[in-house]
DNA sequence: GCCATAATCAACTGTATGGTTGATTATCAA
DNA sequence: TTGATAATCAACCATACAGTTGATTATGGC
């Protein structure tokens, strides 16, 4: 939960804009969308992914390749099935984006962000979710 | 700032997902963040707006078009200058889609809502921003 | 080994998108 | 009235993208 304290931060890396341009243009089709959230608890498989749509399984793969390269789901294969995974981490980037280049919304996430570390400090620190690891806000970047 | 109140409503209507793909899609151009981030506190023409960037000012306008369809920026034309305002509403939205199917986040964040309701229930109600009528989360929908 | 299954790869199609240049509209100033 | 300016419209081009069908790879069960 490091990001939340630097949501001042206004240094502009190229890098991060390449990011963004992944996440925000995978996260703009409604069946991408409707991917992560059947994914939000649960792990599934590509085959378990595409029986709740109408399109191809081939259509929904590229979906999902879509969605790891944007570093939004992760996947690993084990044997011939490939089990799907949520990260949320570079969906908190892109609603840290969201939040900082509007002053307005940048003032009242300031001010909730130093609410949490007044009255929970202990919460915020550790193990936020069971069973699975938390999301790192910058980490897992691969190439 | 009610929106933050329903963050655990999960009703779908299929017209907040026509407008999450303009938004998403309009948010996924970095150019379109640039000009969103030039926007921010102050409002500005067209040609101002296209001043600071290298392509022609008809590309700029046709990104500001964009914008405008998703709902982002108001264009209001006096004359034959056509003055460019933000508009945070939708981003707004799509801060709350993108907390909402996270269950992690979505501790998170209605954390941070309750500790902002014990803290400061004086200061979250009014006037949060000076000079501009706040942002209103589901407000301003046009068509 | 044999075959069904899970998933990806490959090639192709139609459409959307981002950029260009040139023309057009409308307004302001002289 | 004439001309410069602000912005959009229109046509065009290249590329990217979402979808299809068909082939391929690799694994698991019998």
């Amino acid at each position: 939960m490091r990001a939340q304290l630097r949501l001042a931060d206004q240094t502009h890396r190229a890098d991060d804009d390449a990011r963004l341009n992944e996440v925000f243009s995978a996260l703009a089709d409604p069946i991408r969308r409707a991917i992560l959230r059947r994914l939000d608890g649960r792990d599934l498989l590509v085959s378990e992914i595409a029986a709740a749509f109408t399109i191809s399984l081939q259509a929904v793969s590229k979906h999902i390749q879509v969605l790891v390269r944007a570093g939004l789901v992760n996947q690993e294969r084990t044997g011939r099935i490939s089990r799907c995974r949520l990260d949320a981490g570079p969906i908190f980037e892109a609603a840290v984006w969201l939040n900082r280049y509007s002053k307005y919304w940048q003032e009242q996430f300031d001010l909730l962000a130093v609410a949490l570390e007044d009255i929970a400090p202990a919460r915020k620190r550790k193990s936020p979710r069971a069973g699975r690891p938390a999301p790192r806000p910058g980490g897992d970047r691969r190439k």
